[in-house]
DNA sequence: ACGACGTCATAAACGGCGCTTATGATCGCT
DNA sequence: AGCGATCATAAGCGCCGTTTATGACGTCGT
């Protein structure tokens, strides 16, 4: 007995027919015919009654029937668990902009060549948005900016890093070693309504240290969008350090920030998929975070 | 994916090496290991690893083992299902000597052909001894040789056929086209205390058609012996044509009975065991003996 | 009553699969 | 270094499972 015949019985009982059965078998009509007389012939008892309007099965074919559908899901599942370890050996590792600047790629790195079984993907997303992924099951673990809602995650923190500010070529401010927030309290500032209010917030720095609010500049979905309209001169920009690098731009400047809190940026993974995979990824993580 | 397949990982898990676990499976181990190869590319990924000592599952290997073993569990318990069907699906078809000649073999053959699933059992009786097997439930249906009581069964004649006068070889009736029964009253006849009276005097002819009564000759139990003794010249015998053609000995002449009442045979079976098997049986045998 | 249609069954032919034998590669042990 | 055990590869071949062609049978419509 073989998977292909119960396959075929399977088919033909779920058609009544043979002549669909066999279309939806992929095989001739006279093909399944003939299986299943061989495949009655070996049992030793007639599965199918043959009819003018196709087939029925018999009592005892109910019983076969029932039992090679179940044999049927069982191989199925055969087939499942090696497609999971296929599949499940893949990491989506989500991240905005730089990331973590170079320890992502560093992490990625390592982690694909202690694993060479593990794909290990990367998985970028607009402002804010790699913690929601994580939180809806698009990604296995992110780098997270923060401040984000984590709820139902856990995280560490893996690295920090100073803030810088973004100038179109030729600015004012753009030969300066370094500027305060203050400075650039009249310069309107690039925002996103993509990421929720406290993230926006943070990153513009408001309230200012003096007190005032930022001037609004236009808003935009991802970093690509923001850079575009900042070397046009439409507005400013705030930063991690990593951008300046990640984004070199000719027609950029870019300016340390002297007083604004640097970015801490969190790896975060969801608390019920705290899998062996997601465990060694975050261990490398620490690992080079900590040299 | 077929069973072989799992049936062959299996195996190899439970013995932990190609060379035995081909013994086991009767194939060669160049067999299984090529078997394997195209199992592992078939699933993409690695189930066993190699070993100068022998295989041993991965990790993976080892989700896919036990999956696959319940898959070939799963595929085991179609062909128990078949068995215990074909265990119960036994019609045992009794009669003696050579029964209603050739519709007793093209019945039963008729049936299991069109029933697969039904095992058609032959079962020999000595003289008279089918009617009783029937009657006791040690058959389901019976070729009965009339006269018979047949109290509590159905029955239908199914069959009739000419008698014949069975002498062993130079006798002086042997070279003869046919005799009268009243020719043959001075032979001592082979009888049998097997079967009923009734039985016993319709087959001698007992009276004969002047009102004598036969010479009886050995008893004996059934056409064997009665053969046997007839061939050494002991006694003659009265039997039905297709005997001549089913015990044709070269020591035995047959000769035609020109005014013996031809042998009426039945199909008969218990009233209370009208069952599908046995009433399709019957239709069977009543399709063949109106042909 | 007959022809058309739908369905299952059989036959002959053939490509390719799954096995065989022969043999090689590798590793561990002595 | 040689031997034994184990897995792997290659070439050849028998036979299986499929194909196309066609037949048998029952039902339905005219």
């Amino acid at each position: 007995m073989e998977l292909r015949q119960l396959r075929y019985v399977t088919a033909i009982a779920e058609h009544g027919n043979l002549g669909r059965a066999a279309k939806s078998l992929y095989v001739s009509q006279p093909a399944l015919s003939y299986a299943l007389k061989r495949f009655e012939a070996e049992l030793g008892l007639r599965v199918f009654d043959r009819t003018p309007a196709g087939v029925e099965p018999t009592a005892a074919g109910r019983e076969v029937l029932r039992a090679a559908a179940e044999a049927v899901a069982a191989a199925d599942l055969v087939a499942a668990v090696a497609e999971r370890h296929r599949a499940g050996q893949v990491l989506r590792v989500g991240f905005e902009a730089s990331g973590a600047g170079e320890l992502t790629t560093r992490a990625r790195a390592e982690f694909a060549a202690r694993h060479p079984e593990v794909r290990v993907v990367p998985k970028r997303f607009d402002w804010g948005g790699e913690a929601d992924a994580l939180k809806q099951g698009q990604v296995d673990v992110a780098f997270v900016w923060l401040p984000a809602d984590l709820t139902g995650c856990r995280s560490v923190v893996i690295h920090t890093e100073p803030r810088v500010v973004g100038l179109p070529r030729g600015h004012r401010l753009a030969g300066r070693e370094a500027v305060s927030v203050v400075e650039t309290n009249d310069e309107p500032l690039m925002w996103t309504d993509k990421a929720p209010r406290a993230w926006v917030d943070w990153w513009a720095v408001n309230p200012r240290p003096d007190g005032s609010a930022p001037v609004w500049g236009p808003q935009n979905d991802n970093v690509e969008e923001m850079l575009e309209q900042v070397a046009e001169g439409a507005a400013i920009c705030f930063a991690p350090q990593s951008m300046a690098a990640y984004y070199a731009r000719p027609d950029l400047a870019w300016v340390p920030l002297t007083d604004a809190e640097p970015l801490r940026v969190a790896l975060a993974w969801r608390a019920n998929a705290d899998t062996p995979l997601v465990k060694g990824f975050a261990r490398v993580v620490r690992e080079l975070a900590s040299m």
